[in-house]
DNA sequence: CTGTGTGCAAACTCTTTGCATAAGT
DNA sequence: ACTTATGCAAAGAGTTTGCACACAG
């Protein structure tokens, strides 16, 4: 059944969710189409759901945060932690650099495949690698 | 004029402190003494009013937060911020690599030059980079 | 003396949680 | 029906701030 309260749902979010095995309520798909809309963002739990305000979804902000966090434990978004008291997600959910502009506190990809080790780390016994953070600050010159 | 309240006072803290030029202040030698004493350490302003306590120097947590914060701003400190809400200081305060261990949420130098970059992004015009931030997630296997 | 640092407690920001209601399967 | 999600408001953690007092230069 179509949910005419959602003028901007589209499938591609309850497929989305589906897949996801996260229940398709409309907070869920609202947010899910905010987040899938722009190609890659980055935003925070306040970004989001002042967005969803906009789009007349309405959507507390508690359920914006449940939702992020549910997003996130099943890999459709990833967590960045630069700043203190900040966290921003990010609906591109692999592993792969980004800048943050220290001057004004915004963060963008990194172009892909512009950081490229040379070595890592022996790990020690028993550990495996989960994730490389990679953080290039940027400042005006 | 020696302060006798200090136990374990050295004279490396006050030089180190002159150095950045900041004041001496009992509270702040007391500090730099346990930051300097054992060797790379990764800590939170709550750890440190911690042993700040445990070592009998009297140092309110405000004042702990507002000296790591002037410690950082020249230079002595370096700030890692991983986890939301928490905010490590690094007593090594160059540009190196870090381990994050998932599991309990500690932190610990990754061996010196055991990370290389093999290439760095293209930096947008009339930008610079900072420092690179570099965490090395672990899990158990 | 003069300005900077300290301590306390209150304020603040971001995030989480408890519980009653609403919605999905 | 049964389970899971939502919303609100209140609680919580970590950090910052205002202001009076204390100390360093």
């Amino acid at each position: 059944m179509m949910d005419i309260s959602s003028p901007v749902a589209c499938e591609c979010s309850a497929a989305w969710l589906a897949r996801a095995g996260l229940r398709p309520t409309r907070q869920r798909r609202a947010l899910a189409d905010l987040l899938l809309a722009g190609g890659d963002r980055h935003l925070t739990a306040e970004t989001l759901h002042g967005e969803a305000k906009q789009a007349d979804a309405d959507v507390s902000l508690a359920t914006v945060y449940n939702t992020l966090k549910a997003f996130t434990s099943v890999g459709l978004l990833r967590e960045i932690v630069i700043e203190p008291g900040r966290v921003y997600y990010d609906t591109r959910s692999d592993d792969h650099p980004h800048f943050y502009y220290e001057d004004d506190g915004t963060i963008a990809d990194a172009p892909a495949g512009s950081v490229a080790f040379a070595s890592l780390p022996d790990v020690p016994e028993g550990m495996e690698i989960a994730a490389v953070d990679v953080v290039v600050r940027l400042r005006h010159k």
